[in-house]
DNA sequence: GAAATAAGTCAACATGACTGACATAAAATC
DNA sequence: GATTTTATGTCAGTCATGTTGACTTATTTC
């Protein structure tokens, strides 16, 4: 609250540049998941399944611990959406060679199709938005996006120069 | 494909710089609502009565068809959600002037009050985030975010000379 | 051998979304 | 003035996704 520059200034933050802040949050989102969740319906699965493949997807071999402290649910509703996924073979387990207790987690080929059509969509949102608004914005995008992550997930992030 | 640059570059952009896109989208929204429906949670209110306190907050007067535009859910889901709130009394509903159809809707004093004990988590995480980024990350983050809304909402985030 | 961990299961429940059908009042149009 | 459209509300049923609590099994760690 001490040096007032003209210009959005974020040292001066007013009341309608926090409101703004969460609504460009809640449309994003919005219209984020509004394409996938079109697609997934007329499959018989739902974002959750989604979210699962998404990250199977992301982190092959997976175990469903942390499966679990990414999606921030419990492993009762986990379960659920996990076993339509394995049933219906988009994901696939085999136990741990290390830990047998463990089932690690893979996408079938039939999985690896659903998530990229699923994510396509999200994928050229992204790429739109990111080609329109240019490589300085998209770095201040990334910061501020993580300005928002809980600390403890902002390490899955690496900065620009370690990628 | 063409051009390589060093540096993140939105032109040539990788799967890997889209699927970051994604993530930071999924975490950040999952720890941008955590605050506010631990809190709903305490009063046996939802996340969905959180958005229809927001909104009418932020347009106070609002219509039912406006609200419901906004957020893009059924009649009868808000219905049930937003006559929790009226009969809690943080919403109160008033005949239009013009057409008495309308049931315009604006937030008690109690209203103004859950709203705002809701959203100063988020509030406070905007701003902190806003803070640690600085005036030209807050700037590129409005124009990604605004990339990714749909058209038809841009409107509603005037650019900052307009502010 | 005992304790902790990884995974799974059963049951019951809450929330928030959906569809479809129908009702009422008021406004707009023919 | 009669008809149609619009704004809102409601009843009934369903589905997806989350929750808690209690318990089991297999395996690893101490």
């Amino acid at each position: 609250m001490t040096d007032i520059k003209s210009g959005p200034n974020p040292l001066f933050l007013r009341e309608e540049d926090l409101r703004q802040g969460i609504e460009l949050l809640f449309y994003a989102y919005r219209d984020f998941t509004a394409e996938p969740d079109a697609i997934l319906a007329r499959i018989g699965l739902g974002r959750a399944h989604h979210r699962v493949v998404y990250f199977v997807g992301r982190y092959p071999s997976i175990t469903v611990t942390e499966l679990l402290s990414i999606l921030q649910i419990t492993k009762q509703s986990l379960s659920r959406v996990l076993s339509d996924l394995v049933e219906q073979e988009y994901i696939a387990q085999r136990p741990g060679t290390k830990d047998r207790r463990q089932r690690l987690l893979t996408l079938t080929d039939k999985g690896v199709e659903l998530e990229r059509s699923l994510s396509d969509a999200q994928r050229a949102r992204i790429a739109q938005a990111y080609r329109a608004a240019g490589a300085a914005a998209v770095e201040g995008f990334r910061t501020v996006m993580l300005g928002i992550i809980d600390a403890e997930d902002r390490a899955k992030f690496p900065p620009p120069g370690k990628r």
